[in-house]
DNA sequence: ATTACCGTCTTGTTATATCAGGTTCAGGAA
DNA sequence: TTCCTGAACCTGATATAACAAGACGGTAAT
C-alpha cells in the first residue's frame, strides 16, 4: 500500500465534488459516517478531510459539519482599475460592500515614505478597509495616501474604493506599478478574512502616480485566492 | 485556554523564524525535542508544525527533519514579457533551466479551439515545459500555439520560453490578455512541482495576438506561490 | 406562544501507542 | 581504502480514547 489511506480517500471525495455528486455548498458525510463507509479511524478521515480544505475545495464548520466550498471567483480587471468595481460587480449580481476599519493621520513607515518621495517628517492618511462580496470576506485593502488628498476627500474614501475617488474628483492617475504576489493568511489575516490558516492570499500591491511622476498612493490588496483572480491585458 | 496548544507553538515558531532564531535552510528541533520543550504530546507537535508548513514557513522531509523555508521569489515581468527570463534570472544570480516535458501535435480541447478561432478539424501543437530556478521546480508552462508556429520553430521552443522565441524569429506578438489566479495544488500537481498538498499555486492563463487581432497562442504558466510573483505596470 | 434547557450530533483538541519507511553516520567487513 | 550494514534518529500513517465546545432540535416550563 504505497498510497496513504487519507490520500485514497480525500482523492475520492475530490472526484466526488468535481463530477457533482457532492455539489457546491452541500454537507459531506459527517466524520462517523466516513470512519464507518472506509472502515478508518478518525484520525485518517480528519486527515483526508484537512486535505479538502487545504485545496480549498471544502470547509469545516464546528458544530455544523464539512461542506463544499463554491467555486466562484470575482475578476478585477488591472487594465481598468478605475472602473468602479462595485458597479462591475452588480451586473453579474453581486453585492459589494465596505467596511471602514481605519481612517487616520499617520507617520509612514520608512519603505512608505520612501516610494511616495516624502521627507521623514511628512505624514500621510492610513486607510484600511475590508470588501465584502455579498456579505461574505473577500478582500482587505491597506494603504497610505498623501496627506491633501485624504483630507479633502475623506468623507467619500470612507465609503468607496481609492481609485474610483480620485478619478471622480478629478485626480488623473497616470500610471500604475504593481506587484501580484501570494501569501498565506497567517493567524491574524486568517480571523480577519475568515478563511482556515494558511489559505493562499493574493497580494496586489501597488504605487499609484499622477502628472509627471509623482507618487501619490501607495498599498496592497489582500484577498481571498478562492474569491478574486485579476485579468489585465498588456499591450506593445 | 482559548487559543489551541498547537497554535501557541505555531505562533512562537512563527515568530522565531521571523525575528531570525531559525535561518532560512535551518533545522527545527526535532518533533521530540518540541513534545519535551512544550510538554505536549506528538500530535499537538505535529498539528503545530503543520501550521507552519500551510503558512509556507517551513517544509518536512521524511527521516531528515522540518527545515524552514528560505522566502525568496522570482519576479516575472508582465509588463515586457518578451524580455528573456533567463537573462534576467541571470542577473541576480539564478540559473533557469528547462526541462521539455511534451511537444506534439494534437487536436485542442474547445475552449482552446474557441480561443484560438480554430475549426474543429485543426490541429496545434501542445508544448509541456518545466521551468527549474537553481535546479529547484518552479513552474510548469503548459501552451497551445498554431501549428505552423509550432512546426516552424520546434527544436528552438524545446529549449526555450515561447515568448521570447517567437519574438527572435520575427513573430511581433501585438497584445497579450491574461488572467492571473490563484489555486491550490492537487495531489498530481503537488507531484509535479515538489511542494505539500493544498500549497498555493499561480495560475497565469494567456492568450497573445498578432497583427490585427489573430490569436497564435493560449496557455497557461502554474507556478510554485512560494518562488514566483507578477509585476506590472498600468499605462494610462 | 415564547423561552429556556437539555440531549444529540458534529467538529476541535489532545494524549498514548505502534509500525513503516526515509536519512545519517559510525563501525566492521572485504 | 572502499563498501556494506546496522543502530539511532527522524517524519509519516494510523488506531484508540477522552473531553471540549458549537449547532440544532425537541421538550418542558413560563
Amino acid at each position: 500500500m504505497s498510497t496513504p489511506l487519507h490520500i485514497t480517500i480525500s482523492e475520492q471525495l475530490r472526484h466526488q465534488i468535481e463530477v457533482g455528486d457532492y455539489q457546491p455548498g452541500e454537507k459531506l458525510p459527517s466524520e462517523h459516517q466516513l470512519m464507518d463507509a472506509f472502515s478508518v479511524s478518525r484520525i485518517t478521515v480528519r486527515q483526508a478531510i484537512a486535505n479538502l480544505v487545504n485545496q480549498g475545495l471544502a470547509n469545516a464548520q464546528r458544530g455544523r459539519g464539512v461542506f463544499v466550498t463554491p467555486q466562484q471567483k470575482v475578476d478585477y480587471s488591472l487594465s481598468s482599475p478605475l472602473v468602479f468595481l462595485a458597479e462591475d460587480l452588480a451586473h453579474k449580481g453581486i453585492t459589494l460592500t465596505f467596511k471602514n476599519l481605519s481612517f487616520r493621520k499617520v507617520l509612514p513607515p520608512k519603505a512608505v515614505q520612501r516610494s511616495l518621495q516624502l521627507d521623514s517628517k511628512a505624514s500621510v492618511y492610513f486607510q484600511k478597509k475590508l470588501l465584502l462580496m455579498d456579505g461574505a470576506t473577500g478582500a482587505i485593502d491597506m494603504s497610505y495616501i498623501l496627506l491633501e488628498l485624504g483630507q479633502k476627500y475623506a468623507s467619500q474614501l470612507k465609503h468607496q474604493m481609492t481609485f474610483p475617488t480620485l478619478e471622480a474628483n478629478g485626480v488623473v492617475i497616470n500610471h500604475i506599478d504593481a506587484v501580484i504576489e501570494c501569501t498565506h493568511a497567517d493567524y491574524e489575516m486568517a480571523g480577519q478574512l475568515e478563511v482556515p490558516l494558511g489559505q493562499p492570499l493574493i497580494v496586489y500591491r501597488y504605487t499609484a502616480y499622477i502628472e509627471p511622476d509623482q507618487p501619490i498612493l501607495q498599498g496592497q490588496t489582500i484577498s481571498r485566492a478562492d474569491r478574486f483572480c485579476y485579468s489585465l491585458s498588456t499591450k506593445r
